[in-house]
DNA sequence: CAAGAGTTTGACCAAATGGTCAGGATCACG
DNA sequence: CGTGATCCTGACCATTTGGTCAAACTCTTG
């Protein structure tokens, strides 16, 4: 069966809605915490007709991720060469932090897959992700040479960015536990902090 | 049966090849990931013979969680107020780069634990993790109000530090993966580059 | 070395879980 | 409105897995 492209009305309304549930329940449990029943459940299916829709588990799983990496690297993309160095990179980190907070279910679905080993989408870090990557490390790199940034490792920098922005989603529980959150409000804070941090430490002296 | 102190050499050495064994699995798969053949199998005993030493899965997880989170937060409680501001902060980060390093294991367990909600640390997280952090939190705050450190916000510093930190570990598959990196030779480059950052965004003007 | 404490295991069990399938219900469309 | 395609489900299955237990083995110690 063809699952590419749904084609009905119907096919489109419960795929969605299973890959939506999926998404729910896999990044709260991972993978293998993750049953069915619950995924079924979630989206208000029985188990076989899901697997009607999936030819199993991992379909689900699989298609949640390779949809998935696109929607994450869009914003490193978006770092443009033309722009002042200082505002791209700050707007970059802030254009990561909301999505920390918009897409907390995604962070944490992609973390769950790198914690234990990326098996499912090593392919993709080691060609797309890592072609980008070194990409705008070269970008960041000119910009150093320019004398528009001070000079730190473009990777990472860019690891840096990636890690103090998805903390906020991937730690989520850590953070509002210590802080005694229970709104989104920290992430005003945690917005202030950030730009503050790359701010001094890029711009050139 | 009474687990907390082994008290013959036999119990000694069985339980703690089970934790070793167990650490190896339960980082690398998470805890409805791992079974407990996995365990038994990595530790050189049968699976009975677990059982035998903990009452349950659960309890061989719980002894790791609770046996790491005094590991974890020692590093932090080092921060030492007779110090320098900057050169204290600085040296708080580095050693939790080692810790990255040295224990990537530990990082990924708690990693996990977090990621999927904190089901089995939570209480230690509000409590004891809290505590410390406020502590340290005031003091970082002192030292801005003397003039001694830039300002910032303490908490999201300290957020920062371990995200930047653990996401060697946690993230370890994805860095090596861009990085094309087999040693450990990118943890220098790492070093570098977060006490350049720190130290430029701290420095008082 | 005797004997009890401590250790180990094969065989077994119940529950959970991913997945199958035949047949029935429903929908789209000529 | 009829009919073929699409959609849905109850019943079922095989496997995995956490956990039990009685019996056997081994170690320690008086």
């Amino acid at each position: 069966m063809n699952m590419t492209r749904p084609k009905t009305r119907i096919q489109r309304k419960n795929t969605s809605a299973i890959l939506e549930a999926a998404l729910d329940v896999f990044s709260q449990h991972g993978f293998r915490g993750t049953t069915l029943d619950q995924i079924a459940q979630a989206a208000g299916l029985s188990k076989p007709n899901l697997l009607y829709y999936f030819a199993s588990k991992e379909a689900i799983h699989t298609a949640l991720l390779t949809g998935l990496m696109e929607t994450w690297l869009a914003p490193l993309r978006e770092l443009d060469p033309e722009g002042n160095p200082v505002d791209e990179i700050v707007a970059y980190v802030l254009r990561k932090l909301e999505m920390a907070r918009d897409y907390p279910r995604e962070s944490r679905l992609f973390a769950n897959e790198i914690v234990q080993g990326a098996p499912n989408i090593l392919d993709q870090i080691r060609g797309p992700l890592r072609d980008l990557v070194n990409d705008k490390a070269d970008l960041i790199e000119s910009w150093i040479l320019t004398g528009k940034l001070a000079s730190v490792d473009p990777h990472h920098l860019i690891f840096s960015i990636w890690s103090t922005t998805q903390h906020y989603a991937d730690f989520d529980v850590q953070i509002r536990g210590i802080l005694k959150a229970s709104d989104d409000a920290h992430f005003e804070d945690a917005a202030q902090f950030l730009s503050t941090l790359y701010r001094r430490a890029l711009t050139p002296s």
